[in-house]
DNA sequence: TCTTGACCTCAACTAAGGTTGAGGACCTAC
DNA sequence: GTAGGTCCTCAACCTTAGTTGAGGTCAAGA
């Protein structure tokens, strides 16, 4: 086996922590590249290490994989990535952190709130009634429409 | 169509404001339940709302439908649930929902600290050797093994 | 030479939280 | 008596983040 050209994805995995099958499936998806020996092995420069070590914080971040596929679109395949691509990364993120926590107090307190009190009111239990609901996948809720009813004891 | 013993699917979906699919699939999974009329359709309790409208919270909270569903077990089929039982599921959920803020921001702290630093040290940087990763899902990182390079200029 | 170990590709599977569509039943209104 | 609307079941599909397994290649060592 020639070693010339890099770490082998087996040395990647070792290092980084993570599967060999990750890291195939991370290349797939763009996030990390690499070149090929005479005998089709891929073959890493030893950035991809990095690259991992900030997908992996990207990921505890909570920021889907294509989302960090897109941020770390702009870095360079062979060179090391420098103390400013880092910044401008972790400045986009540490944003979207803030907005996570900040969703999920703004939750905790008004589940604070309505312990103890145990309304849930269709329409008027702030809970139920969030102006930040995560994501907007599905119809979501239609507590204001008009045929809801405001004194309905469920 | 008879309207004997409840809502129907269909109203129960205009009022919680989740579709017909994810009544069904929340039925299967156990989470809420229903009695079927002569021509097999469902028959919801009013009390299906709110269980719907607690099922939501917990999920902005981030909990997994199957601990929902544990946790939800103890409920009533019919009965209203009361204040009490509300306030024992918000008070689980809500020391889940701590946690789950204190860890993100641990790793906001982290973030912060490591901007500009943009070392990512494999061995020394705190934000790639976490002491509260998120689920042990999978093999995990083996940074602190006797061949993790203290010196890597990766 | 033969076995072992590391690698390759491609397809299928997993879990969560549903959605979509096919094929059929039933009731009401025109 | 038939069209429309709502309901039923079951199977297949979707996304994310990977894992697992089959079948094949390649180089080193006994």
């Amino acid at each position: 086996m020639d070693r010339v050209g890099g770490l082998t994805v087996g040395e990647v995995a070792q290092r980084s922590g993570i599967a060999v099958s990750a890291i195939h499936f991370y290349e797939r998806k763009g996030l990390i590249s690499s070149s090929r020996n005479s005998a089709n092995h891929r073959r890493y420069s030893p950035t991809v290490l990095r690259k991992i070590a900030i997908i992996q914080v990207a990921q505890r971040a909570g920021i889907p994989l294509r989302e960090i596929a897109d941020s770390m679109a702009f870095l360079p395949a062979e060179a090391k990535v420098s103390v400013e691509d880092w910044e401008q990364l972790s400045q986009d993120w540490a944003a979207g952190l803030d907005d996570r926590i900040a969703r999920l107090q703004r939750l905790r307190k008004l589940m604070d709130g309505c312990i103890g009190c145990g309304c849930l009111s269709l329409s008027k239990c702030k809970l139920l009634n969030p102006d930040d609901v995560i994501g907007a996948n599905g119809p979501g809720p239609r507590f204001l429409e008009e045929d809801a009813p405001d004194s309905l004891d469920f």
